[in-house]
RNA sequence: AGGCACGUAUGUCAAUGGUAGACGGCCACCCUUACAAGGUGGAGGUUGGGGGUUCGAAUCCCUCCGUGCCUACCA
């Protein structure tokens, strides 16, 4: 019976039908104690997404105030051939809690998904998939290739999309987009033409970093640089003389199998040691080529032996220099990284490395080999398939930056936008990086991708063009050759925050959500993504395209080390859902915010506890809800309301506005606490127990079922603080309460099937904050804290009841244990509380003092031993004293007075009066034990 | 090499220059009718070392040690 009952579609109207509240049904409770004792994840995962999903609740358009403000929120699309690590899961944790969160709000909110084409990583998988079929796509042909790719994104793409779904991320997916997409491909088009117009793109020959396994050009921020152990080999070049003299010149290099391509050695203008040599000749050995000795200021005189061989063909530094100096460029290395022809016959078709022993090996013959020495060095390897670089000149698109630069700088200096959080370091990252930046290399030698919209005639003629009919228009002829080069990736992305919403067409979208409100993602795409769409944002929209960057942090694995594939340290947020729930790992993840944090089981573990928590609590509502109701008007009787409900009603709407002020900046950490003490600590260890006695009453009555319509009522403005962190036990819990229906949804959203998700997110109502409700109720609580203390320390049995006598001068502090003799004698399960101005025990004691200088006692004939107990006080006699000493040695400075704000002296004085005057009754009690 | 962070309880992390906290773990006692994934109570810190500024420093400055990241170059 209890399995059907707990089906999402079905439990609430057969508990909750109308006649059901109206007429008090016995079985109700039994039928409720059949909850299970825990919290089963997977049960709330499997069903509540697709529930939302069909209801339409993630697309803006289900907001229907036409004044609503917007938050929108595109997501930094993933590869199509990614699957959900950490780093995705943190950062749309955060971006769904500030979606989440918004939308209760009233905003109409729109968070767009979608995925990128990732160029390079795709036509990877796939060549690797061919590899397998004994293919490579050489033999399919360009057409064949890229329909196949297209076949296995649709066939096996996007894993991620489903992941999605079960992280709970609320994204619009009536919005997906993919950054090969029919639009996306018309803005890259249209984009690459206005530049290109502008003067902003280019073609040109460049020295380029190439990766001879992928057969592509890489940018500079698609290469890494890793230490490697290696030698640097000295060697020795005959310089030509006149009189036949063997004169020799050392250079030294890590790369000699380049020196074959040689074509000028270059030295320090100002270095001494061969001023003399500066022009002149060198026989180049094993290649016959005569070079000269040149002056550059480049060259550093105290590295190596001060001479620099100069390869302009393949070397960026001597490609540069090569430049200055008019220099020959000699070809040595061709695209697959094998010599050419131009090395020498001894030399042609040879690998790099082979050739590299080689030469070594004909230096050494020939005694020009000086030595070779240890020496690590920082090599650049493709990040992709880890290939050692090799520099080639070739001609290549370049995007020209400085304009776009400019722009995007000039924003930061007056408007501070985007607003970086943290802002220290990222600001000044993102500012320092951009001051630096130098021309984008955007053509790529790949097949999967934006072809660039360029084509040629015959004779080499350039058309850039929107189309290729408009290219044959503007040529005045149909015999156009596209260039085969495909865009780098990032030439979509960077337009991802305005191509998505459908520019360039003037779209309702495009006006709507532009500029986005925060962009969430991780520091390593500061500069490959974020500033480029600043760049872009500003060149075509004439906007900055987020208000707000948030920076995550990284979660690195136990021993404070990245998560990556190679390393096989990773951990599938897929297996921690699995194990511990999407809830409790969400919170977990919105813990990190922008900090770097070790994963840790054991955080997932509490908060998956606090899950169980909540689920408990709920369970004790719904298990006493006969007769309630969650009602606004719950609360309204106020005049007479018990302390405990005024005191968790101030309570509740001060968590409102941390939480608030807390997401406003960002500090996700901050909220997650808030609401994790309110709820555990406030809610559940003091409310529940302090209204336990009227909600859990035999009989019904008024008395009885306001208080319990109060507590579901506490306990729903709970759920929806809670919701934005932890999506289904919330709405899993939020269905089951009694007088849950439409009306609770926001105004924005009335009309829509219930839902915790559209309900209005609570907003702190600054007169229900209650000081004076909290100072009692902290009284109450200390008290009940010190008897339990008591029984604690003196091992009385915790079926025991015991008496407790309360001295207090204060007459309203007596008042309020006076009120409250129920609850106290419940919760420290006393068998009596007697309130007087003097406290008034026999010898035989335990006796504590309370904050405010109330004393307490608990006789307690027969088990107290007097020597122990006298020093129990003096133990905490001593902890006060300690204390008051440093007081008052702060308040015996005269500087302190002099400088410190008034106010502070003031609360220094109080407190060292707190303490005196509890110092003193400690003092009188351990007398009174003599 | 330069730049930027970080170093707090056994672990993971908090703390506008003003009483150093939370969670986990640990110890003791309790299956008290929402929850043992729980309850009650407790132990545990010269905030990496040293110096300085200040009435007052985890916080600001200097320095050393350790860790991480970024950028550039390394012929």
């Amino acid at each position: 019976m209890a399995a059907s009952v707990l089906r999402y579609e079905n439990w609430r109207p057969l508990l909750y039908n109308d006649a059901l509240l109206k007429t008090e049904n016995r079985k109700l409770k039994t039928v409720l104690m059949d909850i299970p004792k825990t919290y089963d994840p997977k049960q709330a995962e499997q069903h509540i997404y697709a529930r939302w999903e069909e209801q339409g609740c993630f697309a803006p358009e289900i907001n229907h105030d036409p004044e609503a403000p917007i938050y929108s929120i595109v997501i930094p699309p993933p590869n199509v051939t990614g699957s959900l690590h950490m780093g995705h899961a943190l950062q749309h944790t955060l971006m769904d809690v500030l979606t989440r969160h918004k939308r209760m709000c009233g905003y109409r909110t729109l968070w767009l998904p979608g995925m990128d084409h990732a160029g390079i990583s795709t036509q990877l998988m796939v060549s690797r998939e061919l590899k397998k079929e004994g293919l490579t796509r050489h033999d399919l042909g360009r057409e064949k290739f890229v329909e196949r790719v297209w076949q296995w994104k649709h066939e096996s793409g996007g894993q991620i999309l489903k992941q999605m779904r079960r992280e709970g991320a609320s994204v619009d997916w009536s919005r997906e987009r993919f950054t090969m997409d029919e639009g996306l491909s018309r803005a890259v088009r249209e984009v690459f033409v206005r530049l290109y117009e502008d003067g902003l793109i280019y073609r040109g020959d460049r020295i380029v970093n190439w990766c001879p396994t992928d057969q592509t050009v890489l940018s500079d921020l698609e290469v890494e640089k890793t230490p490697q152990a290696g030698k640097l080999y000295y060697l020795q070049y005959p310089l030509k003389t006149t009189n036949g003299e063997d004169r020799r010149i050392t250079v030294a290099t890590t790369r000699p199998e380049t020196m074959l391509g040689d074509t000028a050695v270059a030295v320090n203008p100002g270095d001494e040691r061969y001023r003399e040599l500066v022009g002149v000749t060198i026989s180049l050995p094993l290649t016959g080529r005569e070079i000269p000795v040149i002056a550059d200021e480049y060259v550093d005189a105290e590295f190596g032996t001060g001479a620099v061989k100069i390869t302009p063909a393949h070397d960026p530094n001597d490609w540069e220099m090569g430049v200055r100096h008019a220099l020959p460029q000699v070809f040595v290395i061709d695209q697959h990284a094998r010599m050419t022809e131009d090395a020498g016959k001894d030399f042609f078709g040879l690998d790099r490395y082979k050739a590299r022993e080689l030469v070594v090996e004909k230096f050494e013959a020939l005694g020009l080999l000086e030595k070779v020495v240890d020496y690590e060095f920082s090599i650049s390897k493709c990040e992709r398939c880890k290939t050692v670089i090799e520099p080639l000149i070739s001609t290549q698109w370049f995007c020209r930056m400085d304009e776009l630069r400019d722009r995007a700088l000039r924003l930061m200096e007056t408007e501070g936008k985007p607003r970086f959080t943290p802002e220290v370091p990222y600001r000044k990252v993102y500012t320092d990086w951009l001051e630096n930046l130098r021309d984008w290399t955007i053509s790529r030698q790949l097949w999967w991708g934006h072809q660039i919209p360029a084509w040629y005639t015959s004779e080499g003629k350039v058309f850039v063009a929107r189309s290729v009919e408009e290219a044959r228009a503007a040529a005045g002829t149909e015999e156009l050759t596209q260039d085969p080069d495909v865009l780098d990736t990032w030439f979509s992305s960077w337009l991802w925050p305005f191509s998505t919403l459908g520019w360039p067409d003037e779209t309702e979208d495009l006006k709507t959500f532009y500029p986005t409100s925060v962009l969430v993602t991780a520091r390593d795409i500061i500069f490959l993504w974020v500033s480029r769409m600043v760049m872009s944002g500003m060149k075509f929209i004439g906007a900055t395209p987020f208000h707000d960057v948030f920076i995550t942090g990284t979660v690195l694995d136990k021993h404070g080390q990245r998560m990556s594939k190679t390393k096989l340290n990773g951990i599938d947020p897929m297996d921690v859902f699995e194990k511990y729930g999407v809830d409790a790992t969400r919170l977990v993840l919105a813990s990190v915010g922008s900090t770097d944090t070790r994963w840790n089981d054991n955080q997932v573990e509490s908060y998956r506890n606090f899950a169980n928590k909540i689920w408990n609590a709920a369970r004790f509502c719904l298990m006493n809800s006969e007769g309630a109701k969650v009602s606004p008007d719950a609360f309204q009787t106020a005049a007479e309301l018990p302390l405990h409900d005024r005191w968790i009603l101030s309570r509740l709407n001060k968590t409102a506005r941390d939480v608030d002020e807390a997401l406003k900046s960002y500090s996700f950490h901050e909220a997650v606490q808030t609401l994790y003490h309110f709820f555990w600590d406030d809610f559940c260890d003091w409310y529940i127990e302090l209204t336990k006695a009227d909600v859990t009453a035999e009989e019904s009555s008024p008395i009885r079922n306001a208080a319990r319509s109060r507590l579901v009522t506490v306990l729903e403005q709970a759920l929806r603080l809670l919701h934005p962190f932890m999506p289904y036990i919330t709405e899993e819990l939020w269905q089951r309460l009694p007088g849950v229906d439409e009306k609770l949804l926001h105004p924005a959203y009335t009309g829509a099937q219930p839902t915790i998700m559209l309900a209005a997110y609570p907003q702190r109502d600054a007169g229900l904050i209650d000081e004076r409700a909290e100072s009692e109720m902290n009284a109450v609580i200390d008290l009940i804290s010190r008897v339990r203390n008591i029984r604690s320390e003196l091992s009385v049995k915790p079926g025991d009841r015991v008496r407790v006598l309360v001295g207090a001068n204060d007459e309203k502090l007596r008042d309020v244990f006076a009120a409250n003799t129920d609850q106290i004698a419940r919760l420290a399960r006393a068998s009596e509380i007697n309130i007087h101005e003097r406290l008034d025990a026999p010898r035989a004691s335990a006796r504590a003092v309370l904050a405010g200088g109330a004393e307490v006692a608990v006789p307690l004939e027969g088990l107290i031993d007097f020597a122990q107990e006298r020093e129990r006080l003096a133990r905490e006699r001593e902890k006060l004293q300690k204390e008051a000493a440093k007081l008052e040695a702060q308040l015996a400075n005269p500087q302190f007075s002099e400088r410190a704000p008034v106010e502070k002296v003031q609360e220094t004085r109080e407190r060292l009066a707190d303490i005196a005057q509890r110092t003193s009754a400690l003092q009188q009690m351990a007398e009174a034990l003599k």
